[in-house]
DNA sequence: TTTCCTGTTAGTGT
DNA sequence: AACACTAACAGGAA
């Protein structure tokens, strides 16, 4: 689920509580999922926050270096945010009003406990087994990186070096230039191509994800398995007001909990509650009497109605 | 117990 | 070029 509503959700509820702290301390439980010198960015002033894609940018500032913390959650990644603990306090006393988290719950969000290894100093705050990285502030404040497939990763990169990443990725959907002149642009070099594989392109539609895929092409009506090249002007059109829709609605919403994501005030998102297709497999369609299936396009899980998306 | 499935995306081979 | 398949990893569900 981190897809872009998600991410978009995740970097609002942090600008809102990280941005003008210092880093004081980085801890690494997990070296793989880490890529730099954490030297580099302790001391750094976070100046805000972007998203690119399912990209989270924690834009830096320090005496020589213009860094940033590059965050990709993959299927599995969080970022949760924990105000200072009271001095006095010994143990876990539960949700602060000035605590949120974002990402992928766990089942265990005790802290402390969970990892025999954590209970060594400065890990007191630990979250759960699956944390891999820790940020402290000068606020005494932390931000988490759990992680349980270890799939996501943080990389400290320079403006340039971001910059460059970025240049992988397509347009927004929600970008005013991703129009139906812009998607021919790359449409007509993959004729053949299926419209569900065409739209999860990173290179084509940046931060669309499985689900909001699923869901914007039922949207608009359109077979997952569609060819590019028998796709009207009209359809395109109606598919890119239809991705439009979903994911304002994702947005709106707080993103999807599918198994257990949290949207970025620890409160389960609310889209799965709209959902039309996905995970709806052998259900009433919504639209018409045919049942929801499930097929595998590009080895994916993909839901789609076969009686009205044609 | 075993098998299949999952939010992503590099990378490999045909 | 297009496409299929695998790996990275962990755990829930059937």
């Amino acid at each position: 689920m981190p897809e872009l509503p998600e991410v978009e959700t995740i970097r609002r509820g942090l600008s809102k509580v990280i941005v003008g702290k210092k880093i004081t301390d980085v801890d690494i439980d997990t070296p793989k999922s880490f890529q730099g010198d954490k030297s580099q960015v302790i001391g750094a002033e976070i100046i805000g926050i972007e998203r690119r894609a399912k990209l989270i940018q924690i834009k830096l500032a320090n005496n020589s270096n213009n860094l940033n913390l590059l965050f990709h959650l993959k299927l599995t990644g969080q970022l949760i945010y924990r105000g200072a603990v009271p001095l006095r306090s010994s143990s876990y006393e539960g949700p602060r009003s000035d605590s949120f988290s974002g990402g992928h719950p766990s089942h265990d969000c005790l802290p402390a406990i969970a990892n025999a290894q954590a209970l060594r100093a400065g890990h007191t705050n630990l979250l759960n087994s699956n944390t891999r990285i820790i940020f402290t502030f000068n606020d005494h404040s932390k931000l988490f990186f759990n992680d349980m497939r270890k799939f996501g990763w943080c990389k400290v990169l320079n403006n340039n070096a971001a910059a460059l990443l970025f240049t992988e990725y397509g347009l927004e959907p929600l970008d005013k230039n991703f129009t139906v002149e812009y998607l021919l642009s790359h449409a007509k070099r993959i004729p053949n191509r299926n419209i569900k594989q065409f739209l999860m392109d990173q290179t084509i539609a940046a931060g669309m994800g499985n689900i909001y895929t699923d869901e914007s092409l039922f949207e608009a009506r359109i077979s997952p398995l569609k060819k590019i090249k028998d796709i009207s002007l009209s359809e395109w059109q109606k598919l890119i007001d239809s991705m439009i829709l979903v994911l304002k609605e994702g947005l709106k919403y707080g993103g999807t909990t599918d198994s257990d994501y949290v949207n970025a005030e620890g409160k389960k998102g609310g889209m799965q509650n709209y959902l039309k297709v996905y995970h709806r497999t052998g259900q009433k369609c919504f639209s018409c009497d045919g049942k929801v299936e499930r097929i595998v396009v590009g080895g994916r899980g993909t839901h789609y109605c076969p009686v009205c998306q044609r």
